[in-house]
DNA sequence: CTTGACTCTGTACCTAGATACAGACCTTAT
DNA sequence: ATAAGGTCTGTATCTAGGTACAGAGTCAAG
């Protein structure tokens, strides 16, 4: 049999079953073909598009985020350069503000553990809650 | 009256007043002075507390890590700085990870609009799915 | 001294994103 | 040829993170 069974993919894309039948639903991976006996086969890209989706959740996305993403990079049916101008241009100014926010907030845990060296039980206060107070994200 | 109504906070921190109930309901904002009528006092750093755990959410963290994030970095009653090196040191490596994807990402974008200079019906086909399939994200 | 806007507590409800069955059907190793 | 284990559809349930009342008290302006 060429392709995997879903719980194939379950395993080597590391999520569960119901997960892989409800992206399908969601439409976030396309309908596999099936086999006689009515059995998904999937692709083998179906893993990394699955792992795609579970970093991009962690991430920060939503699966409507993440399916515009997909579908904006894929879709050549109602390709719109301008459409996709537009969402590029918009989600990489979202991702260059969380890699910002991402290196406050690193730079304040460098801090933190820089002033606790392991020394017992020295007070330190180093509140990371200013780091993302100032520039930057949406909050600003 | 010194402090702000919890109204006040909501329009600030631009979330819902339930939120905030919310919130000091989990613990992750501390239980406010109250006015002699009952009514809830917070002091200004709240706002900015809020916003921070509103940027994290969208960095993809959940309010149970953002909670140990917040109080890591601000007890110092069960202070143990073991305890602290080792969830920076963590915390710090998980942060990496993102900002590595996110620039994948990014770059992947970038190709993307760049392949698709608003010249109307190309067709251009730049999969995003394979920039996090390799290195980097814990499904690497 | 009342009217409209806030706030209080408590409880119910909502959305996103899964997960978990139930009952029936394949498949495969023994 | 049968028992264990995978899969099917359909529906129900669960968790995280809020939101939305209801009913009662509070405050500020006219």
């Amino acid at each position: 049999m060429k392709g995997l069974s879903i719980g194939e993919v379950a395993k080597k894309s590391n999520v569960n079953i119901e997960t892989i039948r409800y992206y399908e639903r969601r439409g976030l991976i396309s309908e596999p073909p099936r086999s006689e006996s009515g059995y998904r086969i999937f692709p083998l890209e179906t893993v990394e598009r699955i792992k795609f989706i579970k970093r991009s959740q962690e991430l920060g996305f939503s699966l409507n985020e993440i399916e515009k993403l997909l579908t904006i990079t894929e879709d050549e049916e109602h390709f719109d350069s301008k459409e996709i101008l537009d969402f590029t241009t918009q989600k990489i100014r979202d991702i260059e503000l969380k890699i910002h926010d991402l290196e406050k907030m690193k730079f304040a845990l460098e801090d933190l553990s820089a002033q606790c060296p392991g020394l017992g039980n020295l007070i330190c206060k180093c509140p990371i809650v200013e780091t993302l107070s100032k520039g930057g994200g949406k909050n600003g």
